[in-house]
DNA sequence: TGCCAGGCAGATG
DNA sequence: CATCTGCATGGC
């Protein structure tokens, strides 16, 4: 293993995190699409907060007398070949919602037996608050591709038209087998984007999706500073202003809103959820898309954003005995 | 070969 | 409303 693990960092921090955080499970639960580890299970991964490439670990905190928080266990081990100041610490803390304890929503959750079976099945699972850009376009790329694959159309994108992160020499000197699991370039920029064919897009892999990634790219760069504050909108608005964009309806939307911005009412109800809510909550039987809306929101309103990642990552585990 | 993958848009009753 | 279809691509 010390083959993989690169050791020379010019740049290593410990962010204290609040409450629990598992990043096995965070960056495995189909939030986000360009994290990797060399080890699945190591809790060891690679990968950038926008334009800051690290690589994160958790590691355990003893002696909590710098830190006199009583719900301070674990800290944020953050490495990175640039040098990251307070700035992009803030960033990253940002990012891993490393101020917010998730316990203080959970233990909100309506009393329920798949529910409580679905947060056991996954303790320190948390939502990540990401750039909202290459959220939407991560999305966008979502319609029926499983996660491996839009994490290959991401890593493509990043890969062609993205701007490249190897900022150091340290970083060209690692060994040839760590090499891969290493980011060397961060999403395209939608006005980067904007500028590229919808063919050479298609030439990516994107199939159909590629006029309505290059439509919401040419939206957003037109739109400077709309989407990155769709946050001081009320829900109902920054969805709305999302699915104006081609390619983006109901799931996307609310994929963006909660991922990007951290509304909690945002449920993304895709084909898992649908299976899911039927199966915990109507034996199976068919049930209309717009019943299984007005159900969730009764149940589950306001804490739905956490609620429904969790039952996803359960059920994606084989938590549920669905079939 | 056939089916499915964190959907969406357009068309039909 | 509710349902149906086409849309690309890749893996099993």
């Amino acid at each position: 293993m010390s083959t993989f693990s690169k050791t020379n960092f010019s740049c290593s921090h410990l962010l204290p995190v609040n409450g629990c955080l598992n990043l096995d499970v965070t960056l495995n639960s189909g939030q986000c699409f360009d994290w990797r580890t060399p080890f699945p299970g190591s809790g060891v991964w690679h990968g950038r907060v926008d334009l800051i490439p690290v690589q994160v670990s958790v590691v355990p905190v003893q002696d909590a007398s710098s830190l006199n928080e009583s719900n301070i266990s674990q800290a944020l081990k953050v490495e990175s070949d640039i040098l990251l100041n307070d700035e992009l610490q803030n960033q990253l803390v940002h990012y891993f919602q490393l101020n917010f304890d998730p316990a203080s929503i959970i233990q909100h959750f309506p009393a329920d037996p798949g529910l409580e079976l679905a947060v056991n099945s996954c303790p320190g699972l948390r939502l990540l608050r990401q750039p909202p850009w290459e959220c939407l376009a991560g999305f966008i790329l979502s319609s029926t591709k499983r996660i491996d694959q839009i994490q290959e159309l991401v890593k493509r994108l990043s890969v062609h038209y993205g701007p490249s992160l190897r900022l150091s020499s340290s970083a060209e000197v690692s060994a040839s087998k760590a090499e891969r699991w290493l980011i060397s370039h961060a999403f395209p920029s939608p006005e980067r984007l904007a500028e590229v064919s919808e063919a050479g897009l298609r030439d990516l892999g994107l199939g159909f999706r590629a006029p309505y990634l290059k439509a919401a790219a040419e939206i957003v760069a037109s739109h400077p500073d709309t989407l990155s504050s769709l946050g001081e909108l009320s829900y109902p608005e920054a969805k709305e202003w999302l699915m104006q964009i081609p390619g983006v309806g109901s799931k996307i939307a609310d994929c963006v809103a909660l991922f990007a911005f951290g509304f909690q009412e945002a449920f993304p109800l895709d084909v898992w959820m649908q299976k899911i809510l039927r199966w915990l909550y109507f034996k199976n039987r068919k049930v209309s898309l717009k019943r299984l809306e007005q159900f969730h929101k009764k149940k589950f309103a306001p804490w739905g954003g956490y609620i429904q990642q969790f039952l996803f990552h359960a059920a994606r585990t084989g938590v549920f005995p669905m079939k």
